[in-house]
DNA sequence: GTTTGGTATCTGGTATACCAAGGTCGCCGG
DNA sequence: CCGGCGACCTTGGTATACCAGATACCAAAC
């Protein structure tokens, strides 16, 4: 039935430019270290739109939508600088997603089905608390995958959208923290106890574990990180 | 020693075109009933420039910065569009202010002083249940103020901008459910709790209020409420 | 040597012209 | 009268030119 159909991707039209400009730009910002004190957060329009091979028009599309987004900002006619979050900021937004995703695993209490359940538990069960930390780079993966999980489970779009955005700015301080063994060893912990709560569709418990393992990190950051 | 220096107010640049544009656009999509069936909710590049007087280029800037906010959608070559919101996602959005105000209310119980939560306190007692039928108009304005009050009162500023955000999508829909005596008079005994649960600095308790407390709103909203 | 004022230059903001892709409508053949 | 097809028109996308404010630098005056 599948077999002998033709598979048409109906899509094939290039974005446009100013679409194209904006994703290349972003995850260029993303993917360089803006807390570097020595990093460049000037941006240059006609440089830029050089660089990209277009005109300015695409190239400030762009800049409007990042500039939005608050990962630019535009100063009229003194330039345009990446911005480098505050810490204040940061933790702000760790709780946000606490609260996102606390109310998402509430959600998949009642949305997700017994299988899916178990492949989280699958997930949450792979590492073994005494060795993750051999593990780090895999465990930061799949720990990452854990909680996209259960967002997903919750069925809920938007909470995933607004994590996507959310993650989007944290991601640079995200690195920093979870290379740490304790803390990793805390965490696999914590999501098995999600896990289980999850299963016995305890959707206050569940609610208050992730919340709480979302905070802790929050705590972490405001204790021991240092922008700059 | 400050009555012979020169006063100067340092500010009074007026905003860009683009940015002029984007807010009087915005406040317009939101003063018109998109979901009226005989709404146009096509927009003209051209013709809008020049009803606002400029060119394309500004009026284009706040379109890049609508389409981002979701509020337009521009198909290329095609037009541009105001966006009418699904049912499932008023519903989303809904799902996520209760996530929102409720770790909002958790954090007002550690970061609101004594006299702020009084003063919530006189907000919430200002209207008798029984007679708050009679008040609806100005309910509904103490009602907005009362739940802005306590995101404010978490002293987390990304809660108030995203809570803003969804407040501008579902402003349509509010109108629709707020002016019914039956469920004011629940929403003032619900504020009561609220404000009580917050006076006890009882976290745990006030978080689960202030959710229900929306929850019961998405569920009016997903029973009641028709759109088209 | 320091201060001051002008000026060249750089930067984002805006206007305009042109392009290519979709849509519309009417001509033309059956 | 109906259907197909093509010219024309509309629409968003892009390039470019020009403007005004901000900055940096330099030279003249003290």
């Amino acid at each position: 039935m599948s077999g002998n159909a033709l598979k048409i991707r109906p899509i094939a039209e290039p974005a446009s430019l100013g679409q194209r400009i904006y994703e290349e730009l972003k995850s260029a910002i993303q993917a360089m270290n803006i807390y570097d004190p020595d990093a460049d957060l000037r941006l240059d329009e006609r440089g830029l739109s050089q660089r990209f091979g277009a005109s300015r028009t695409p190239l400030r599309e762009a800049l409007t939508r990042l500039d939005q987004e608050g990962l630019v900002k535009v100063l009229p006619r003194r330039g345009i600088l990446i911005v480098r979050k505050t810490k204040a900021e940061i933790l702000e937004m760790i709780t946000v997603w606490a609260a996102l995703e606390s109310m998402a695993a509430r959600l998949a209490c009642e949305a997700a089905s017994d299988e899916e359940i178990a492949e989280l538990a699958r997930l949450a069960e792979s590492y073994d608390v005494e060795h993750v930390g051999e593990h780090m780079t895999e465990y930061s993966d799949d720990n990452i995958r854990f909680h996209s999980s259960i967002i997903r489970l919750s069925r809920c779009n938007l909470i995933g959208e607004m994590t996507d955005a959310l993650f989007m700015h944290v991601r640079a301080i995200r690195n920093r923290t979870i290379f740490e063994q304790d803390r990793a060893k805390r965490s696999v912990q914590d999501h098995r106890g999600i896990v289980k709560a999850l299963a016995e569709r305890d959707g206050d418990k569940v609610s208050d574990l992730v919340r709480e393992h979302t905070m802790k990190l929050r705590d972490h950051v405001k204790k021991h990180v240092d922008l700059e």
